[in-house]
RNA sequence: GCCCAGAUAGCUCAGUCGGUAGAGCAGUGGACUGAAAAUCCUCGUGUCGCUGGUUCGAUUCCAGCUCUGGGCA
């Protein structure tokens, strides 16, 4: 484990997190780094809620607009990117505050993923168009003679998982089942304070509407057109929450009032399933909303966690 | 005032040739170890508008009433 202590903000989205993180980083030195999957990519501004741009200048912020949208990133990437911004900023002697809602992201920084050698891609869309044609269940049989473990914990429609544990097995011999067992959820490997913010139901569900058509008014569909002809439709962000409801409204002449409905049910879908993840992740020291965790309260309760 | 249609799940409706009911949408709970804003799974008891009649039994048939929509005056 490292030495270095971090704050980490997480939650469902439009919860606060940015808000927060802003207010604490003004109060306490410190600098921003984002687990977002979509702030990553440049360009894709209003519908992740990125920071602004004076937000940014106030503020340093860490691992958003990284890459393009035709690059691909993942967990373990990421945990990469943000060791080296955490070391950079505690180097020079500031206030660590990883804030986002990605929470696989989080994971594999906080606690790091099973070790794996570099795979070779072809396998993967190898086993995809196997499955593509034979169906999950078929694949799902495959997987259960080789790695029992994640058979039994997948479910035979899962084709995503399925394919990733043929695809580990078949290029290391090991089933993944065994290797994740091993690793449990891993040691942290940070000295962290995670905290998780969230929000009264109705509340919250105002919040996402609110957002929602402010994004709209901030010319969305505009950013989106633009980088539809940029990058294309097929690339990885604009398979997130909203942009995809966006594209569809741009191409397939989807209603904005429609589109508006849409997305404020994907995001409602969305923030369920991080709530889910959020309400089961280890080391979790305070749950709060935005007002407790920024009142004086909460400042106190941060400099104590942070031995500030 | 008269005529017609309707009244069933949060919403839109289906249905029971009389044996206390089910779809879509909405919503909910969960899984998750290198795509994760991704991927996948689970969950439907509601005075079947009210009152009475017929019946072993009525949400279903009959009558009256109330409300809603449309039409005629």
């Amino acid at each position: 484990m490292r030495n270095t202590q971090i704050l980490v903000l997480a939650g469902p989205t439009a919860t606060g997190k940015s808000r927060a993180a802003l207010a604490i980083a003004a109060a306490f030195d410190g600098e921003i780094v984002g687990a977002d999957s979509v702030q990553v990519y440049r360009g894709f501004d209003i519908g992740s809620a990125k920071p602004t741009l004076e937000e940014r200048e106030t503020v340093p912020h860490h691992l958003i607009d990284v890459i393009d949208p035709n690059e691909d990133i993942d967990a373990r990437r990421y945990a990469e990117l943000a060791d080296h911004a955490i070391a950079d900023i505690s180097s020079r002697g500031k206030l660590v505050i990883v804030v986002g809602g990605t929470g696989l992201w989080l994971r594999a920084l906080l606690r790091g993923l099973v070790e794996l050698p570099p795979l070779d891609e072809s396998v993967r869309s190898r086993l995809e168009a196997d499955g593509a044609e034979q169906g999950s269940e078929a694949l799902h049989d495959r997987l259960a003679r080789v790695d029992p473990i994640t058979a039994g914990q997948v479910h035979p429609n899962d084709l995503f998982r399925i394919v990733r544990a043929l695809e580990v097995f078949e290029q290391t011999g090991t089933p993944l089942g065994e290797l994740r067992r091993d690793h449990a959820l891993g040691e942290p490997r940070y000295r962290d304070t995670f905290v998780v913010l969230d929000m009264d139901r109705t509340e919250h569900d105002e919040a996402v509407t609110r957002r929602i058509s402010a994004m709209l008014e901030s010319g969305w569909v505009d950013e989106a057109r633009t980088l539809l002809a940029q990058w294309g439709g097929e690339v990885r962000p604009f398979g997130s929450v909203g942009y995809r409801e966006v594209r569809e409204h741009l191409e397939a002449d989807v209603p904005l009032d429609e589109t508006r409905r849409r997305i404020r049910k994907s995001t409602r879908t969305y923030a369920r399933r991080q709530r889910t993840w959020f309400r089961s992740e280890p080391g979790v020291v305070w749950r709060c909303n935005v007002d407790e965790l920024c009142g004086p309260t909460g400042r106190a309760r941060i400099e104590k966690e942070l031995g500030l």
